[in-house]
DNA sequence: CTTTATTTTCAGTATTTTCTGAAAACATAA
DNA sequence: TTATGTTTTCAGAAAATACTGAAAATAAAG
């Protein structure tokens, strides 16, 4: 195996393993990374001989990834198999990525936070008045969290992210 | 049940519940939860009956979550068991979850990326150029981030998420 | 010291998540 | 139409993760 080779098999490999840490399983996290350094589109039976992996796995996976608009179907002129490609653009993948954990992650939290804090806002003694004050100040900031999320994720341009930063020293 | 007990057990399984959709598992998020809407420390006896949860198993979340920071250890006059108690400000509990996040999610990527940069650094192939060019980008981007986490957790006050998000505006 | 209370550890078990492989569904070509 | 290539689905198997319960370790009390 090529020098090359190698260190594309590694990050693959490396970060398949990360996907674990994060929410994603490892066979979506290699997939990921394999079309990421892949200078072509790929089809399921490469994909399944450079990792490994079943029909049946490459192709769930595949088509999750899609959903999530990390990668793309494209055509390949005289082919009859799909092939996919990653999108490359990193600012995107980062908007994608927040997005996607928005949906999953704090917008459920939220949801979960309004519903106690609904039901606790008539209640009279003092330790359900101390309940209402807990569960809306992590609401606040969840909330706000997240518009700040939604804003960024929404910019055409990465440019802004410096700017953040300069606000903050 | 009151209805305040009922309101406070609806949210900490409902929080449990979430955990999971988070990289946290479901005994550690209950725990937090119960903890975050105690009036009083609790012994470990008293969340295994709450959350019908083994001692082993309440044990060892306990003492993640004070590796955590979340929650913390304290004495009670006249009582030999070790009682808990959850952070309950807001802004302390995101900056603890930021930096955890960040220690276990960013700075391996980012760990991973740098390694396979500095090994294709030196290859000439035009294919190789075309990865180190893509892997310094997500980590360029990656390290970005990171940094307005780093500094957005370091600050005392939550004040400074309005004034990101007048930027933003 | 011995006894009793409390916490920690960990082997075994249960649960959840992920993966395989083959059959079914679908699509194109002949 | 039938034959052939490709994708999707899903029941069961494998792997990963979380939990239990009891024994061992630790700490306080007598």
């Amino acid at each position: 195996m090529s020098e090359l080779a190698e260190i594309k098999d590694n990050f693959v490999t490396q970060w398949g393993a990360l996907g674990s840490q994060w929410g994603i399983n490892r066979t979506m996290a290699m997939i990921h990374a394999l079309l990421l350094v892949s200078p072509k589109p790929l089809t399921t039976d490469e994909i399944m001989a450079e990792l490994s992996v079943s029909r049946g796995n490459a192709n769930t996976n595949l088509r999750d990834l899609v959903s999530w608009g990390l990668i793309r179907q494209v055509i390949v002129k005289g082919e009859r198999k799909d092939h996919y490609e990653a999108e490359k653009d990193t600012w995107k993948i980062f908007c994608i990525v927040a997005r996607e954990r928005k949906r999953r992650e704090t917008e459920p939290a939220s949801q979960v936070l309004k519903d106690c804090i609904e039901r606790s806002k008539d209640l009279k003694s003092v330790e359900a008045k101390e309940l209402h004050k807990q569960l809306s100040s992590l609401n606040d900031f969840v909330t706000l969290a997240n518009s700040i999320m939604e804003k960024v994720a929404s910019k055409e341009q990465s440019s802004l992210l410096p700017k953040i930063l300069k606000v903050l020293s």
